[in-house]
Formats: structure tokens, C-alpha cells, sequence
DNA sequence: ATACTATTTAGATAGATTTCTAAATAGGTG
DNA sequence: CACCTATTTAGAAATCTATCTAAATAGTAT
């Protein structure tokens, strides 16, 4: 939701490695962790964190929980870098 | 440097609002400073954290000094972004 | 030089963040 | 049901961040 938690989520590298990961698919939270060093506890800790900015989206299936990419958020960071640019904001690349 | 750094820099609302102000044109520290409720030295910080991001940079002219904005850095990260959202920002699929 | 103005630096502190281990949840399987 | 497997939640510790006050620096002007 808040432009603050979107900016807030993408300070953290292991955040940003996270949606990098993602842009090549859904994947589950397991297969993500399996990309760090770092306990699986962790890593649910920053899924949570990209979640609630709304940066990722969940899907559950059989005891899997597979997560994806919001691009709609990714899109509302670049309006505002954008927009510092001074661009008019709905002229991009395209 | 640090793409890091620039992520961090642009996490905190504070200096989210100075660089917006700085869209307008180069302002000196106490002119800024005079935008927050909070003391010239907290802002001064915060100028600190958006100089070693790159994000801005001084120009020191009588006993003031100057910040302005630093665009390229800003399109850096919308390359990031850019990136994340798979267009190749130069090539195009899709 | 002395004093004034603009800004930064230093030191301290409350609060936030990242990480871990251990335990809890929940969905399948024998 | 009892038992795995996948993932999250809880609690705690170490580190980092934002903020303040007080002091330092540096340029200007008297």
C-alpha cells in the first residue's frame, strides 16, 4: 500500500535479489530461500516485508506457497522517479 | 557509488521530500532545512546520506552551500526497475 | 582580530531492522 | 490418526538509523 513500506523493501539487497528471482517466475518460498545463505525464517521475514508493500503476490497450492511478481507496484516506483525526472509522468519508453 | 547506497538514500520519506524540493531548483542547506520540523543538523544528515548516494551534490558559493539534484542516478534506478519489469531497456520483447 | 552566519561533526539515545533458534501451523501421506 | 514437509510466527540479540544538543568549522563583514 504505502509508497514508504515500496521504498522501505527495495532498500534491502536480499529484498531486491528476492524480486529478481521472481521476474523469472513464480516460486515457492522454498526454492527462494534455497538461493541464500540465510535460515528459511528469514527469508519468510522479508517475503513478508515485500508482501506488505505489495511488491510480491501469494498463491497457495498443496502445501506450497508460491510467490510473484507485482509489476503494478514496480510501475508506480518508476511514475514517481519519473516524475522527479520531470517528466510528465505518462511519457515513458514504449 | 553503491546502488545501495541510492536505495537506502531513497527509503526515507525525509529525503524522498528534499529531492522533490530540489526538482525546483538548487536550494541552499538552511533553505531546505527550513522546510522540516526538525533541526539543521538532522537535515544536514540527511543531505549527508543523499550526497554519498549520488543522489545530489554541492556547490559551495559565499558562505552557502548549494544542493541540486543529480538526474542520472535517478535513471539509474528507473533502469533498474525498468529491468525488473523486463523490458531491456534498450531491446525491447514483448 | 572579533563577531556573526551557515552548515557540519560528534556524541548520545530511542527506536527500527535483520538475523537467529525454537516452536507453531497447516496441508499431505502411510 | 501419527508423521512428514513447507512455511510462518515468536522471542531475543546485534546492528543500524534518525534525531537531538552541543561544539566545531569556515566564510563574511565590521
Amino acid at each position: 500500500m504505502a509508497f514508504e513500506d515500496t521504498f522501505k523493501a527495495l532498500s534491502d539487497p536480499v529484498r531486491r535479489r528476492i524480486l529478481t528471482l521472481l521476474k523469472g517466475g513464480m516460486m515457492s518460498a522454498g526454492d527462494i530461500a534455497s538461493n541464500f545463505d540465510m535460515t528459511g525464517a528469514t527469508v519468510s521475514y522479508h517475503l513478508s516485508v515485500l508482501k506488505k508493500a505489495d511488491l510480491i503476490y501469494e498463491k497457495k497450492e498443496k502445501n506450497f506457497i508460491y510467490y510473484g511478481l507485482n509489476m503494478t507496484v514496480v510501475e508506480e516506483m518508476m511514475l514517481w522517479l519519473s516524475d522527479l525526472k520531470g517528466d510528465s509522468a505518462d511519457d515513458k519508453q514504449e
